[in-house]
Order: structure tokens, then sequence, then C-alpha cells
DNA sequence: CCACTTTTCCCCACTTTCACCCACCAGGAC
DNA sequence: GTCCTGGTGGGTGAAAGTGGGGAAAAGTGG
């Protein structure tokens, strides 16, 4: 499970080191490659299985449904696979780095099953936005039934 | 599988690389063909394998039904076959750069059994617009079971 | 049918990017 | 203090991408 926040930075080469508490999750389902993806507002890392089990439920969706050609185009198709190198970095590509804004300082977020990646100023503004929201959210997640 | 996205571009002679990654995925089927096709805002690259495959199935529909022989005579019928250069480039001839618009640089995307090819500037356009709607487009998900 | 232009293909050369390796620095444990 | 670990930065050779010259092929017009 990937968890807390964690403050790293993308090095003029646009490499991230990936926090030594996640490359153990990783190393623990013994295998260290990563997919990573463009959502709206950053970038979002899964482990192999995680992305592969993701992508074959999309695949039995309707392929002719807009909302999932959409879906398919942005969120699927920017997912590539990334290994390690021997520091525990990964290379981002300039077309991710550009779509979620990412600059020097850079924000990891564990989502449990998947972390995300997003520009530390971009990630500040969006947890206020969400504080904002806090008392609103708590009646959904009661409706949820939590 | 073609996935990712990629920035290009394309020469003065119409000439557009196939980034590596995509190569071998086509080195892999043993053979290096590729099919264009015109789609409506981008073109469509195929492996001749899937684009057979595809062709098929557009046979089997009726010939006389005014909405498959439109499909067939702007998609199917815009589809050729072009092998890479040394370089591993395409030619893309006058007629399908016009139609998507291609200008100078030009965004490869992979969209699982084949990729899409875009003029950049539409290609962010559409993100863009994809972007705005992914508050929708994920409630859409979370309807369908993803 | 021939001359001419245009397009296509093949080759070579240059530039940029990437993968890999090593070195450094800061902070915590001993 | 030293040792270790995690994060950061940089050099280097190979690979990928880019651009252009020139011969062959295809198309055009008389």
């Amino acid at each position: 499970m990937f968890t807390g926040w964690v403050t790293n930075t993308l090095d003029a080469k646009g490499r991230l080191a990936i926090p030594a508490r996640f490359r153990e999750v990783l190393a623990q389902k013994g295998d260290e490659r990563l997919v990573v993806t463009a959502s709206d507002k950053c970038l979002v890392a899964y482990p192999i299985e995680e992305w592969n089990a993701l992508i074959e439920k999309v695949a039995k969706l309707s392929q002719f449904n807009p909302k999932v050609q959409d879906f398919r185009r942005y969120f699927v198709s920017s997912g590539t696979e990334y290994s390690l190198d021997r520091q525990g970095r990964i290379l981002i590509p300039s077309s991710l780095r550009e779509t979620a804004g990412l600059t020097g300082q850079v924000q990891l977020v564990g989502m449990q099953s998947n972390f995300e990646i997003w520009d530390k100023d971009r990630w500040l503004q969006d947890r206020e936005r969400i504080r904002q929201d806090f008392g609103d959210l708590s009646s959904v997640m009661a409706e949820l039934g939590l």
C-alpha cells in the first residue's frame, strides 16, 4: 500500500526519485516497473499489475461510447511503462511533465493501490480546495455508507 | 501494444519518424508495414495484421447501408500501406497531411492496438477539451463500473 | 513519344536525447 | 566521530530523431 505525502525534486533531466517507502511496495510485488499516466490535474503511477487490471476493465466497455473514447484517448493512451534506474528514479517524459505542470518541486501522494505525482504548488492549491469542501465531503461519505 | 505520447516533427519532405518504442512493437509482429488512414480529427496507423482484421469485419457489413458506404469511402478507402525507410520513418502523402492538418509538430498517441497521428496544436486543443470534461468523464466511468 | 517537372526513395551526416554509471551531500543510527 | 541510507547532480557513449543531397521513378504537358 502506498501511503503518505513526500516532496521530492524533479532534476534538470526530468528524473524523479521514487521514495524508498514506495519502492519497497514495488519490491514486495516482485516487479519494479511502473506505469505512469496523465490524469486531469496530476500524473498517476501504478504498479504494472494494477494497471493491467484497469486496462482489462476498460477494454470491456463499449468502444464506441464517446466518453469511453475520450477516456481512452486521454487517460489510457498516456500510460507508459517505466523502469527505475539504479538510484530508484524514473525519467518522466516532457509531454507528461507539461501536462501535469511539473516544475521543480514535486509532491508524491500515496493512494493505497497507486500514487499521484503533483506539481507542489498545484497540490497545495488543490489541497486547500478540498479542505474548504471537507464538510460537504463528509456528508457524501456518510451517504456512501462510511 | 502501442502506448504513450510522443512528439516528433514532420520534416519538409513530409516524413515522420516512428518512435523506436512503436517500431519495436512492429518488429515483434515480424512485419514492419503500416496502414495509415484518415479519421475525423487525426490519422490512424495500424499494423497490417490489425488493419486486415478490421477490413474483414467491415466486409461483412451490408454493402448498401449508406452509413457503411460512407465509412468505407472515407475511412477504409484512404487506408494505404507504407513501409519504413532505413531511419524508421514513413512518408505521409500530402493528401493525408492536409486532411489531418499536419504542420510542423506532430503528436503520436498510442492506442494499444494502433496509434494516432495528430497535429500537435490540434491535439493540445482536444486534450484540453477532454481535460475540462474530466470530472464528468470520471463519473461516467464510475457508472460504467470503473 | 519525348522532354520536363515533381515526387519518392535511399544514403550519409549532424544534433539531441536517453540509459547507464559514478560521485556527492545531508541526516539518522551506532 | 564513522557508517549507512536516501536523495540529488553530472559525465559519457549509444541510440533516436532530424535534415539534406542525389538518383530513380512517376506524373505532366507538349
